[in-house]
DNA sequence: CAATTAGGTGCATTATAGCGCTCTTTTACT
DNA sequence: AGTAAAAGAGCGCTATAATGCACCTAATTG
């Protein structure tokens, strides 16, 4: 999954919850300011802040082995 | 999924296919030292460092929403 | 239409990820 | 046991992620 991608998810499911990137900040604890360039893809962002974003919309990161036996 | 399982997953990931670090490290284009850093837990790394090493290793990171209709 | 609300950006600072070089420690093999 | 390869760590630099503040724009709404 690239960068754009998990961003679009991230957004559309905060969008989906109905929460502001404000409440979504406090919520998480990430500033404001991150992850407004987050979610414009002005940012390269840590697995840490993914993580937190993720933790609070109810999503998890994970790490998969491709197309395993296929 | 937290760091420390994350970087135990593709730490034996690299050993199940029998590379090195210094192999690793060179295929994915992630400095050396970085490589190094990340597998002994020192770090916080940047979706585009994991990103990177996950597809060398034949992995992928995914973001799903947690325990959908459960 | 004016006020409010939400998202995005310029500027500046701080902390740290990424990196190479070098050296030490650990692991593995004969 | 001895040695070579691999992993890990200290030192130090550069680039940038994370952050706050203030401002702008666009959409919403009373």
């Amino acid at each position: 999954m690239h960068l754009i991608e998990l961003i679009e998810q991230l957004k559309s499911r905060r969008e989906v919850l109905g929460v502001t990137q404000m409440h979504l900040a406090e919520m998480s604890g990430v500033g404001l300011r991150t992850l407004k360039e987050l979610e414009s893809g002005k940012s390269n962002p840590t697995f840490e802040t993914l993580s937190r974003l993720a933790e609070v919309l109810g999503m998890e990161l994970k790490l998969e082995v491709k197309h395993p036996k296929l």
